[in-house]
DNA sequence: TGGTATGATCTACACGTGTAGACAACTCGT
DNA sequence: ACGAGTTGTCTACACGTGTAGATCATACCA
């Protein structure tokens, strides 16, 4: 059998709130004197508080809860990986751990958060993949659950959220390739449900306007962040009559795929068409040529997202509430920088 | 305030005992009246039983739990979240959580394992990149806490794991380069601690012999599994007074950062020079060349070794204890079949 | 010196559930 | 018709913790 307070208390000659007091700095003073012999009794048995005591005790979890769609992939992988260390390792400096509840059907979505939050697994929850009228953000509303979102709903007055500025990244990376020549620009874009697809796709346009060059809605499909989705479209792209000579992808995952299509029809990527990514994952600098990408700081986002919940759990305002990050352009050989600019 | 047993007893008109009867289909037989009473009152207010206090009675949570390292990544992150959304799906589907846990620092990683184990905050545990004499095991064994192993670890007669077998994988990638004509065949390792790295390393070795061919220790690096290590590793082979004409690298990753590698000394992939992978990520098949690898059933692993622990968790005997699955090697490009079988 | 404020500790209970023990109603064989 | 067995239900408690209320010693002030 596990060792209780109960245990510390009789060996360290006090009571059972007396420990308490010690653990917690609790809400009553505790002299040195007796602190001591609490802490030396906790060393000696190699107490630790049962947790399932304490969350019932407390009427409440130290666990943030993560749903993760495993269809129709809203984030990259490398991309996912990071925000899951980053939210990890924030939890832990609190004190709390991470639920994960992976999603492989939209139709089972409302039950796994409805678990989650009827059976108060979690005392918080971080949401991802913000679709038009997403009915998880309702749900938790209604229900005041303390949430936070990685991207920008709706309706979001007073909502606390971190998002990038999409519309941003997909404006720079078109001017970019508009500065270096390119003309009949196309767009891989996320699935048509993501809101931040639409926000991608307001800074393509604001891009092509500016420039006096017109839209053509065959220059733009939505797609899974699949490798496989890429390599589709860019085929679809170069059998048109009128193909286009550059392609700016939503994800690098899509972007990957689409120089690969490219290639195999035999153009080189960088000379004969254009190629922007979007995320910068870790095999982007190493795919031949080298993508050109829209860098998102994930790690940072996951961290601050995640500082945002507990701060929401635990009661007090958050420091920070609605947050629009810039992403990054970095330039290297896709685009064609190192053959035009010349 | 949530509702609880007791006002679903009241609705009914029963005592709190014969909703658990209910709930659990429990210990006690209930009649088909009452039952029918009962349920009707859950759904009436919306009940859900309190999952802390459940945890408090039952003695344990209804967790597993996974601790990732976060440095010196020991599995490529497209073959991570293979792991994670397996073990998560299967955990759904015996109504387990997942929580887990990333440890950023070596030093760290004792604390995590007592914190999960010490404070029952898991049932169970799954051990990934297991290293010689693994301190973790010789805790989760002390401890007599459910544990099962990704990986075959050293002293393992009353473990249970599943394993690839890795040697047999190097073994076939070395046998397919020589088939095709290379001759100076290098590898990029695994960090050398792990232990799949050794027993890589042992297929490796006995393709060679079997063909003749000298062992080179100038040939054979370990690396972390990141495109740069690979970069890395293949830019100081190529310096080598005899360079090697092919290269295996013990993950995708490596791979890429490999054939990139090759591709900046102006060497054409398949033709110059072969490379293989391990993993067989998405990208594997969309970079340029499509990179020829071994697949191992990440997939399948994580869904396997998730029902195992719950088994063990659960008190049964568990179907399977100890196995070791074959990869299978995947040919494209990348090792120069399209070029040199001709 | 008596009264009061303060600090340190203890006793006792609630959190919501699972289930053992008690008990009543009913079945069945003799 | 009566005891024994079976079935269905209820009452009561334990799981280990956090903390409010009570208690007690000590310090301080008039």
């Amino acid at each position: 059998m596990a060792v209780t307070r109960d245990d510390v208390a009789r060996l360290a000659g006090v009571s059972p709130a007396t420990v308490s007091y010690v653990i917690n700095d609790g809400p009553r003073p505790v002299s040195e004197d007796t602190r001591t012999k609490v802490l030396w009794a906790i060393e000696r048995l190699g107490y630790q508080p049962n947790v399932m005591a304490q969350n019932l005790r407390r009427q409440r979890t130290n666990t943030v809860g993560l749903v993760f769609m495993t269809i129709e992939r809203h984030l990259t992988h490398p991309y996912f990986v990071d925000l899951l260390t980053s939210v990890g390792e924030e939890c832990a400096r609190h004190g709390f751990d991470l639920l994960l509840s992976p999603c492989p059907d939209r139709a089972l979505e409302q039950s796994i958060y409805e678990r989650m939050v009827g059976g108060r697994r979690v005392a918080g929850i971080i949401v991802t993949g913000i679709r038009h009228t997403d009915a998880r953000i309702a749900y938790l509303d209604a229900e005041e659950f303390p949430f936070v979102v990685l991207g920008r709903p709706e309706r979001n007055e007073d909502l606390h959220y971190i998002d990038v500025d999409g519309a941003r990244g997909t404006d720079e990376a078109v001017q970019h390739l508009i500065d270096l020549g390119w003309q009949r620009i196309a767009l891989i874009g996320l699935s048509a449900e993501l809101i931040c697809a639409d926000d991608r796709l307001v800074g393509y346009r604001r891009a092509l306007e500016r420039n006096g060059l017109a839209y053509d809605p065959a220059l733009v499909v939505n797609m899974p962040t699949t490798e496989a989705a890429g390599h589709q479209a860019m085929t679809r792209f170069l059998a048109l009559d009128e193909p286009p000579d550059a392609v700016l992808a939503c994800s690098d995952e899509l972007a990957l795929g689409a120089m690969n299509a490219a290639q195999e029809q035999g153009l080189v990527v960088g000379r004969d068409i254009g190629v922007i990514g979007f995320d910068d994952i870790p095999s982007a600098a190493y795919c031949q040529p080298p993508l050109t990408t829209i860098r998102q700081p994930m790690y940072e986002i996951g961290t601050r997202l995640c500082r945002m919940l507990i701060q929401i759990i635990e009661g007090k305002e958050p420091e920070e509430r609605q947050v629009v990050l810039p992403p990054t352009l970095i330039v290297r050989e896709s685009c064609g920088a190192h053959c035009r600019s010349s």
